[in-house]
DNA sequence: ATGCATAAGATGCGCAAGCAAATAATGCAG
DNA sequence: CTGCATTATTTGCTTGCGCATCTTATGCAT
């Protein structure tokens, strides 16, 4: 009994991974092409346009997109860099972070949102089920 | 309509690229520090295992780990390395290479797949549906 | 036979990820 | 006030990935 469950289980980790890693990698190439974006730094910028106040503390974007701690930190410095958020210090605890989408940023999302939403329509219809 | 299907696509692969994360996360650690594999390479040891004969082409083996043809190489020649696997010249057509396990890719694999298992079962449980 | 398009793998390259250690700010115990 | 454990973020390091390109092998057309 545990062996059939632990094999259906297998399996269907299996197929989890076929999913995402062809999501992932087409995501990543078309919106690389054509907003020069990654899918996470995508998933970053979905996050702050979704968030009160378009800003978000670094710890609670990590836990959002998925992502440890360093690896966020180095994709905001990015997307700092590219100028479309800006890290705001937090006046209550000055070792928090908000991180803040600029006009430019609310613009690339809005640019690149169609793109990912094709995407998923194109690729992810047999990917994604239906919310539960 | 259509708004509301690709924003419900939006969710579903958000919630797929964090149980995809998470477990992958887990996998890698406990399978890394129990039997020095990664989840990919775990994956290879397990495509080969079901295979017949134990071996497979390069090619059909990277279609199974879901992984580029460039990361498949790489991979084998490390298992190869550590002395798991073999390519294997194929007569027929000498661009092709099958990968074989060896006795210790075989025993590897038997000791690591309980602690595979394990994970899916403790960390997927609610990741995993049963299959469709 | 010769040439050329194609296929299978390997390799150079740059990039992003995770872990662990470092830095900096809090806050609480004495 | 001082020291110490804790929390938030950054940085050093190593590793693995994908893309583009190279090399070798096929096989078909002439």
């Amino acid at each position: 009994m545990s062996a059939r469950t632990d094999d259906a289980l297998a399996a269907e980790w299996h197929r989890l991974m076929g999913r995402y890693q062809r999501l992932m990698c087409v995501l990543d190439r078309e919106l690389g092409a054509e907003h020069g974006l990654s899918a996470s730094e995508f998933e970053v910028l979905q996050q702050l346009e979704q968030a009160e106040e378009c800003s978000l503390r670094m710890s609670v974007l990590a836990d959002g997109v998925h992502l440890s701690q360093s690896a966020l930190s180095r994709l905001v410095t990015r997307l700092e860099r590219d100028g479309l958020i800006e890290r705001k210090s937090c006046s209550q605890d000055r070792r928090s972070l908000f991180v803040a989408l600029t006009d430019a940023g609310r613009t690339r999302y809005a640019d690149a949102r169609p793109t990912q939403r094709r995407v998923l329509r194109e690729e992810g219809s047999d990917c994604l089920e239906q919310p539960a």
